[in-house]
DNA sequence: GTCTATACAGTGATAGAC
DNA sequence: GTCTATCACTGTATAGAC
C-alpha cells in the first residue's frame, strides 16, 4: 500500500471524505458514490486512487493510526505526569466523539472486523497494539513514580482503559444523556490513583 | 412490535439467523438473502415475518435485551457477594465472545447506531440502560457492604464496567492474543475491591 | 486525473399464485 | 406460510476516451 505522506491531494481528499464515512456509518455503511459525491468527483475517479474499498478502508486506518501517534508524542511531550498524560489521551477519544458522535475510526472497524478485507484488519490491529503499548507505558511509569496505585499490572490495565474508551463512545452513541468518553475515561482514573 | 413470545416458530428461525449475523458482521453486513439461506426458505418469505430490515434487527435486539435481563436475575438469586456478581456478569460477555469471536448484539448495533432505523436503536438504548441500571445496582449494594471501594459513585462505575466490556470485545475482535471480556473485566474488577 | 458508459451481482421490497 | 417472478435501485468494479 502506498504512504499517505505520498498520496496526491486527490486521494487525500478521497481519505478525508471516507474516514468521516467510516466513522459515521461503519466500512459496509458507505459506498464509493458517497466518497464521489463528498468530494465532488466521479465514483470511477475514486477507482483511479484506491482499486478496492479495502484499499481504502486500509489507507484511512493508516493515516488514522500515524496521526494519533503524533497526538501521544504531543502528550508525553506536554504532560509529565501520568494522570495529566492519561486525561489528554480521553481528549483525543473526547474531541472525536464532540463531532457529531464520531466514532474512533478503528473502534469502528474493529466492530466490522469479521467482515473485512484482511489488509484493513491488520491496520486496525496495529492501531491498537499502538494503544495499549503507549498506555502501558505511561501506567507503568505512573507506577513508578508512585502517581498511580501498583496494585494491576500496567499491560493489563492499558487494555482495559482503551476497552473503556472504545466502548464508552459506542454506549454513548445510542443512549440519549450517556456521558462522553472523557466522562467515563475519569471514572477509571479515578480508580487507578494512588 | 410484537412481541416475539407471540411469534410463531418459523419466525423465530428467522430472528435466530438475523442474531446470529448481526454479531458477526452488523447490521449493514447481512441480507435478507443471507437470512433466508440459513433459515433454508425464500428471501420474500423473511418479508412475510418482518416487513422491513428494520423491524427484524429491532426484534433481534428486544429478544436479546430480554434474554439478558433473565440471566441478569439468574446472577442474584445464585451469587450474593458484588464481586461474584460482577465477575459472572463478564462471563456473559466472555461466552458470547468465546462463540466464534460473536459481539454483543446491542455493541454491534450500537456502534452502527448512527446508520439504523430508530426502532432499531431505541431497543439498543433500552439495552445498555437496563445493563447500567442493573450494575450500578449491584456495585452500590457491594459498597454498602464494602466489599467494593466507596470511592466513586456507583453509577458511574457503572458505566465505566459497561463500556470496558463492550469495547473488549471489539478490541479483541482484531487483535490476536488480545484478553477477551472475562480477563480485562477481572483487571477492571481489581480496581474496584475495597 | 477525470470522465461516460457499462457490466454484473446484490439490495430491500412487492404482487400474486399455491 | 411459502413460493416464483419481478421491481427499482444500489453495490463494486472495469474499459476506454479525453
Amino acid at each position: 500500500m502506498k504512504h499517505f505522506s505520498e498520496m496526491s491531494e486527490s486521494a487525500l481528499r478521497v481519505v478525508d471524505a471516507a474516514e468521516g464515512l467510516i466513522q459515521e456509518r461503519g466500512y459496509n455503511g458507505f459506498s464509493y458514490d458517497d466518497v464521489a459525491k463528498l468530494v465532488g468527483i466521479k465514483k470511477p475517479s475514486i477507482h483511479h486512487h484506491f482499486a478496492t474499498k479495502g484499499d481504502l478502508a486500509a489507507a484511512v486506518a493508516q493515516r488514522y493510526t500515524h496521526r494519533f501517534r503524533e497526538q501521544l508524542l504531543r502528550i508525553e511531550v506536554q504532560h509529565a505526569k501520568a494522570q495529566d498524560r492519561l486525561t489528554a489521551y480521553a481528549t483525543l477519544f473526547e474531541n472525536t466523539f464532540a463531532a457529531e458522535q464520531r466514532l474512533c475510526v478503528c473502534g469502528m472497524l474493529g466492530a466490522e472486523a469479521n467482515s473485512l478485507p484482511e489488509g484493513v484488519v491488520h491496520e486496525v490491529s496495529r492501531f491498537f497494539e499502538a494503544n495499549t503499548e503507549w498506555l502501558a507505558m505511561v501506567i507503568a511509569e505512573g507506577q513508578r513514580a508512585q502517581q498511580l496505585r501498583a496494585q494491576p499490572d500496567a499491560r493489563a490495565l492499558a487494555e482495559a482503559c482503551l476497552a473503556t474508551l472504545e466502548g464508552a463512545m459506542i454506549v454513548a452513541r445510542s443512549v440519549r444523556g450517556a456521558r462522553g468518553p472523557a466522562g467515563v475515561a475519569q471514572t477509571y482514573l479515578s480508580t487507578l490513583l494512588a
